[in-house]
DNA sequence: ATCTCTTCCTTATTCGTATAAGTAGAGTTT
DNA sequence: AAACTCTACTTATACGAATAAGGAAGAGAT
C-alpha cells in the first residue's frame, strides 16, 4: 500500500474542508452544498484518483463490506476439499449475488487453533457463511459475538441462525427408493464421513427409511464411509466388487464419488449399468461427463448460493429479527447409470 | 458489527495505558515492560476476549494482509467461468500458501465498470493475483499506482510485474506431437477464445509448429473457438463428426472441453479412442474421471497456485525489486483416450 | 440598526491501533 | 547533592473517513 490518495488531498484540490468532500462523496450533499462546489469537488476527485479507503470506512462505520466464506478443509490448517465442483457452483453464485448487492467475499480455511469468529472479529466481517461444518467448539461465543451467520448444510440449528439446505433425509429416501423401485434390494451407500447430526447422516436415514418401506433388512457390511472425493469411490467400488458380489447398486452421496464408484468398478471388470447400477447426489457438472451419465439426486447449488447470500444480508440488516430456515428442493434426475432388474 | 473489545478495554481492565497493550501485542514488550505487566496485560486480553481489529490495523499501518484473486468471468458483471476445476484446485492452493504467511484472500469478479485497481485501493489490498485476464484497459494506473501485481497465465508481461504461467506454445507442441507420432494428420484444435497473445493463441502456435515440422498442411476449417466448457466441447465434436469425417484426432485445450468432445463423440455413434483420438490439456481430475480416461498435457496446478503467492509476497516486500517469471514445466500423460493408427 | 433565519460550509471529534517522544522515579556516578 | 542513566511506563498523534455541532455571511423581518 504505497501512498495514497486521501480526501484530504481532494479537499485541498477543491479548496473546499474534508468534511464537504466526504459530503459530496455519501450525497449528503443535496441540502446544502451548492452545485459549483459539488462539481468542483468531483472535479478534484476526477483529478487525483481518489478513491475511497474502506478499512477507514470499515472503522468509522463499524462495516467493512465484507462476507466471510467458510469452506470445509480436509482438516484445519489444510488445503480447502475444492476438488468437489460443488464449491465452485457455489461459490460462484455467492461472489456473484454478494457483489452485486455491494459485499465482497474474503474466504479462508482455518489455521490451526483459530475460530471463524476470531477472523471475523478480526476483519470485522459483516457476516459469514458457513458450509457443512457447524462450529460446535464455540458456538455460544458465536451468539455472543451476534455475527450475523448462515449454517449451510449444517443440521444442528436451534434457530439462532439463519439456515439453508436440503431435506437431506428425503434425498437419500429418492435415491434408494428409485434403486429399489428398480429392482434393487442390495444396496451399498457410500458417503464421505458420516458425522452426527451431518448432511450424510440424514441421507444414511433416508436410505434406511427406503429399506424399510419395501422391507429390505438394513445390511451394515454395505455402508461406507470415508473422504468425500473420486479416489474413495473407486476404492469403495473395488472393495464391493470383490467382497459383496451380490451388491446390484451404489448409492454415492456425491457425484464425485459416483463417478469413482463407476471408475472402480471398471478396474474390477464390472460395467455401469450392466452389472452395477449407481446413483449420485448433487447433480454436477461431473454427473453429465461420467460414462455413463450418472442418475444423481438434483438439487439447485446455484440457488443455494443465492439464498445463502440474502440470507446473510437479511442477518446484517435486522441482527436480532426471527431466523429462517429455507430448504432447496430436491429432484432425481434420471440418466443413464441405473438400470432396472425388475 | 457489534460493540467490540478494543484495547481501550483491555488497558482499563489491567490497568495500563492502551500504548502498554499494544507494545505486548506486538512483542515490542521485550526490553522495557516487566514480565508482571506483561502477564497482566494477557489476563486482560483472555478475560475479555479481545481480538484485534484488523481495519483499524491497515489503516495504521497502511498494509490489509489481504491478497485480492481475479478469477476470469464469463463477462464483467457476471459469474465465474467456476466450472473448470482449474480453478478451485488453483484456488485451494492460494488460499492455503496464503494463510500459512498470514494473509487471506479476497476474492472478487469486477461489476461493469469497475477496476481491479479501485478493488485493489479500495480494500488496501496488499498484492493482486490476476488469472488470464490481463488488464489492458488501465495498465498503466497499475504501473502507477504500485500494487503489488502477479499475473497467472498472462500473455502480455513487460517485466514489470512478477509473472508465472507455463510455456503454452511447447505444450500446444507436445499434444500435437503425441498424436502426430501416434499417426494421426487430419487433427483438430478445440479451444476457448483464442486472444491475442492469450494462452490459447500459444497453444494454437504449439499446434502449428507440431504440424509444420511433420510437413502435414495447416487446415483453417480444423481450428474450433468458442467458450472454455463442456457444452462446447460435445457441440463442436458433433459438428466435426458431421462436417470432417476425415479428423482422427482432437486437441482441446482443457480437459473439461476434452470430456464435452468425448460426449458429442459418443453421442455423434464414434468411439474414443476407436474412432477418433482425444488429448486434454490441464490434467484435473476430470482427465481420470472421464470414460475413456484423458490422455493429456499436464501442469500442477497447485504449485502454479503456491508460486503465485510466493511472488506476491515477494513483491510486497519488495515493490520496486526486479521481477520473475516462473514457468511451470509440461508433461504428456499417457491415458486411455488416444489411439495408435500409425 | 438589530435580530433571526437560512444557506453553505468548517471545526473538532471519533472509530481502533501503533509508535515516536516524553516523563516519573529509582538507582548510579562524581 | 547535583547530574546523569536506566527502567517502565504514559502522552500525544497519526492513519482515512464520517458527522455532530458550530459559525460566517447574507437575506429578510421588525
Amino acid at each position: 500500500m504505497s501512498r495514497r490518495v486521501t480526501i484530504r488531498d481532494v479537499a485541498k484540490e477543491a479548496g473546499v474542508s474534508t468534511a464537504t468532500i466526504s459530503y459530496v462523496l455519501n450525497n449528503k450533499a443535496s441540502e446544502s452544498i451548492t452545485p459549483e462546489t459539488i462539481a468542483r469537488v468531483n472535479a478534484a476527485i476526477e483529478k487525483l484518483g481518489y478513491v475511497p479507503n474502506l478499512s477507514a470506512r470499515a472503522l468509522r462505520y463499524r462495516k467493512s463490506n465484507l462476507i466471510g466464506v467458510v469452506i470445509p478443509q480436509t482438516e484445519p490448517g489444510k488445503e480447502f476439499m475444492f476438488s468437489n465442483p460443488f464449491y465452485g457452483d457455489f461459490l460462484s453464485a455467492v461472489e456473484y449475488t454478494a457483489r452485486t448487492r455491494g459485499y465482497r467475499l474474503l474466504i479462508s480455511g482455518t489455521s490451526v487453533g483459530q475460530s471463524y469468529i476470531e477472523i471475523a472479529q478480526n476483519h470485522g466481517l459483516d457476516a459469514i457463511i458457513i458450509l457443512g461444518i457447524y462450529p460446535t467448539d464455540d458456538i455460544n461465543a458465536y451468539k455472543e459475538t451476534k455475527i450475523p451467520l448462515v449454517l449451510v448444510d449444517c443440521y444442528r440449528n436451534d434457530h439462532f441462525f439463519h439456515s439453508i439446505g436440503t431435506n437431506d433425509r428425503h434425498g437419500g429416501y429418492l435415491a434408494a427408493h428409485y434403486l429399489i423401485r428398480h429392482g434393487h434390494r442390495r444396496i451399498a451407500f457410500v458417503s464421505g464421513a458420516v458425522e452426527e447430526v451431518g448432511v450424510n447422516q440424514k441421507r444414511l436415514f433416508g436410505y434406511h427409511d427406503a429399506l424399510d418401506e419395501a422391507g429390505i433388512p438394513y445390511d451394515r457390511e454395505l455402508i461406507f464411509s470415508g473422504n468425500v472425493g473420486y479416489e474413495y469411490g473407486a476404492e469403495t467400488a473395488l472393495d464391493i466388487a470383490r467382497n459383496h458380489p451380490d451388491v446390484t447398486a451404489v448409492f454415492a452421496t456425491a457425484d464425485i464419488m459416483a463417478a469413482g464408484v463407476i471408475k472402480g468398478f471398471s478396474d474390477a471388470g464390472l460395467s455401469v449399468p450392466g452389472n452395477v447400477s449407481v446413483v449420485g447426489f448433487d447433480d454436477v457438472f461431473i454427473a453429465n461427463i461420467s460414462s455413463p451419465s450418472l442418475t444423481t439426486v438434483r438439487q439447485n447449488i446455484k440457488e443455494k448460493g443465492r439464498v445463502a447470500v440474502e440470507l446473510a444480508l437479511d442477518a446484517i440488516d435486522d441482527p436480532s429479527g426471527p431466523k429462517r430456515e429455507v430448504i432447496i428442493p430436491l429432484e432425481v434426475v434420471e440418466r443413464d447409470s441405473v438400470r432396472d432388474i425388475g
